[in-house]
DNA sequence: CCTCAAACAGGATGTTTGTCCTGTTTGCAG
DNA sequence: CTGCAAACAGGACAAACATCCTGTTTGAGG
């Protein structure tokens, strides 16, 4: 075919795949994401794409493992270990979501959270990836409120148990967010999760 | 055609489809949900279905206003009403879900939740109609804590705001219990919400 | 320079999708 | 009895879809 600007770079474009595709799913979702829209939107033809990817869902296995655990793993669990408590680590972590979904003025949610519904009741690998992703998270709060404890703080609090009832308010407050296209529900939700966080419960 | 058992039930037709619609959209998802299939499980022909729903979206909307408002109404609204506290209501409405999912086996997860992520992002009306759910949904919970109020619980918590956070943390449990198949997040999330509703927040 | 597997191009293929169209039947109004 | 609009039957339709196929190009190893 003679196309002489071509140059072999097979990690760039799995990763420029991969990240368009992370962009379409957080925002219209996989099942309304055509793949010949996201070969347009990355500049990959079609040799190409089934080459690195043999189907749609190994490429979504793909954003889940490599992007959508990166994105948890940036925007919440280093935050919140880099805190000194994990009160303190849950306000600065909703704080900046909320101060990013304001610049940019629409909410398309967690990206985690919207491919766990449509994903989890479609494919069992595709619900074990997004599992994992959510224990991995779930694991880090528990790890913190671990070290709190320590420092004799939240005594009272099962561990893995507050971990679940943070990372669910947040899900659920970004579910709300999205359909009211308001950040009001993770306002409040970041309010109450501070009062819960402050005060041991069950005292 | 000569079809000689036939006979004109506009209602009841339109009644089935939701209801197909409705268990389709909840296990399978919107996008997932070909109309073909759910003509098929329905027993309505295409001439009988354009003439109810002009199209796909249409549908999508009645089985929004229809049919998961009411499982809202029927699941959560008029059980935590009739309960003698916002706690009670609470307690009672989770133990209900959490021992139905169990006798299933298998968790599709919260009817509302699994649509609003899908089709609050693909278009204005859907947003809006899952909007007005939440809302109510949130309105309900908010007037049982004012009632909670007049009898000396609960004084310092903001209604709504506790509402949304009880809310959230409902919605997101449930998502995590989907994507893990398990009833775990529900039950640590009943748990922190009984603690939570039984002393007042920020104390 | 030669070889060869991996990387890529560009379309073909068969299926699925949502919607529409033409005709027939029902049931109520007149 | 008779018009007539609504209710329904059954398939047609093009567009969109994911996947596959054949060939060409690259680049590293020998």
């Amino acid at each position: 075919m003679r196309r002489q600007g071509r140059t072999n770079d097979p990690e760039g474009m799995q990763r420029r795949l991969v990240e368009v595709a992370f962009h379409a799913f957080k925002t219209r979702g996989y099942n309304a994401s055509a793949v010949h829209d996201l070969r347009r939107d990355a500049n990959v033809t079609g040799g190409a794409f089934s080459h690195h990817f043999p189907t749609k869902k190994a490429l979504g296995l793909a954003v889940l493992n490599n992007r959508v655990a990166a994105a948890v793993e940036e925007a919440w669990i280093k935050p919140l270990l880099s805190s000194p408590t994990t009160a303190d680590g849950v306000q600065t972590v909703l704080a900046a979501i909320i101060r990013e979904l304001r610049e940019q003025g629409s909410i398309s949610g967690c990206p985690l959270n919207n491919l766990a519904l449509e994903l989890s009741g479609h494919d069992a690998d595709m619900r074990e990836a997004v599992d994992v992703i959510f224990k991995r998270w779930q694991q880090a709060v528990a790890e913190k409120i671990r070290a709190d404890q320590t420092i004799g703080r939240l005594c009272r609090l099962d561990p893995e148990t507050g971990a679940t009832f943070v990372v669910a308010a947040y899900s659920g407050a970004m579910t709300m967010a999205k359909a009211a296209q308001s950040t009001a529900p993770l306002e409040r939700c970041a309010d109450q999760l501070a009062t819960y966080l402050a005060e041991p419960a069950g005292s």
